[in-house]
DNA sequence: AATTTATTTGACTCAAGGTTCAAATTTATA
DNA sequence: TATAAATTTGAACCTTGAGTCAAATAAATT
């Protein structure tokens, strides 16, 4: 028979093997990002879970799968940081307005840049997520899937950018170019980051925030 | 006999040699650059050289070789750079000098990492030389030694930024966050970087030059 | 306690790709 | 042309590690 209990139960389970799931990925993601993808083992994997090879085909489809997943993931929070961001400055994200238009509560492109780029910079410090680049170790439907992604978030810094160029806050110059700077830091950081050493994420990201800023406002 | 003929010929034979295993070596070093080491197979390598497997093994003891030697290239390269660099700036080199001291002929720390710099993105666009990220597909004691050889050049960058600190031209702060942020830069050019595109390596280095040095002058 | 369902495992298969080697081919030398 | 040395190859071998599966164990349900 079936009850709320039987209802609620079965969610539970659900839920458990959603966050063992994620669990496998994660802990994927975080080795792929040291050792890299193919340095990695399903052995290696498993035996830091503490499971058995096996075990992890349970959970996952694939090697392949854990690979996509942990680029979804990481676009997924970097989405979300944007979206943050882009609520936060709802005002002038249609009209373009010169500084001088700019009311006190809204956010130049700059600003807006600054403060993405420090939860960016945040986000791969401190939170497990890490920014990989073994794209290509994907096939076909997959590799174009996270392609799309990044190509997604590149575009929305673009806009910060851009905006910030239309309302005097950020020099012109080829945006693009500007971007794939500043986002090369950030995906150097993957590499040398350890999560023990000296430096702190908050360190990290306002010694950051200071060359981005300095380095392309007007 | 042996004439003098002769050995001219086997002078010749053996920078036959070492021109085609140089050419191996560059040609794979590009495709790991472009797919990855792992996605990039001994046959795929041959194949674009129009050899058979096999016969990379006459010129190369291992794949892993394959991947030291494109690493030592580029560091050699790099090093020439910052030798050459070195070299121009002599005068400055040993002793610490306030702006004011600096004769005209000498460059600034900031001068002398804007010419590094530009020559890393020239040689990373126009050469064929590529920074490799994959360093953990290294064994032992090859690992160790690339690893060396990039810690070597980022002291000597290190040394350069904290140079330009002492003559007042690049704003004090942790010099090693100064180094990471923009060398992140020049990795990340690995990555979106294709030869043909519309971006030449001047543009780039222009661009990235100005990023930089806003980014890091007092 | 018995039974069903979820999770984990050990032992295996299988393919991919790096490596070897004796023989073939090409190139240089006498 | 005959011989020797350098270069290349085809056909194997061998290792690694991903993926499978029936059976064992653990957890939940009756």
């Amino acid at each position: 028979m079936n009850t709320s209990l039987d209802i609620k139960q079965a969610f539970d389970r659900e839920r458990q093997f959603a966050e063992k799931r994620r669990a496998v990925i994660q802990s994927a993601s975080s080795a792929f990002r040291r050792r890299g993808y193919h340095n990695t083992s399903m052995v290696e994997i498993a035996k830091t879970l503490g499971l058995t090879k096996a075990a992890l085909y349970y959970y996952v489809k694939n090697k392949e799968e854990i690979l996509y997943e942990s680029h979804i993931m990481t676009y997924d929070a970097m989405d979300a940081v944007l979206k943050t961001w882009r609520s936060r400055n709802k005002m002038n994200e249609t009209v373009n307005k010169t500084p001088s238009e700019l009311s006190g509560s809204e956010l130049t492109g700059l600003n807006h840049l600054e403060g993405v780029f420090r939860d960016f910079v945040l986000l791969l410090t401190q939170s497990g997520v890490s920014l990989l680049t073994d794209v290509d170790s994907l096939g076909g439907e997959w590799k174009a899937n996270v392609l799309k992604r990044r190509q997604i978030i590149e575009k929305h810094v673009l806009r910060i950018v851009k905006d910030g160029q239309k309302d005097g806050s950020i020099r012109t110059g080829d945006a693009r170019l500007h971007v794939f700077f500043f986002m090369g830091a950030l995906n150097w950081l993957n590499a040398w980051y350890e999560a023990d050493g000296r430096l702190t994420g908050a360190v990290i990201s306002e010694h950051f925030i200071a060359q981005l800023s300095r380095g392309i406002q007007v």
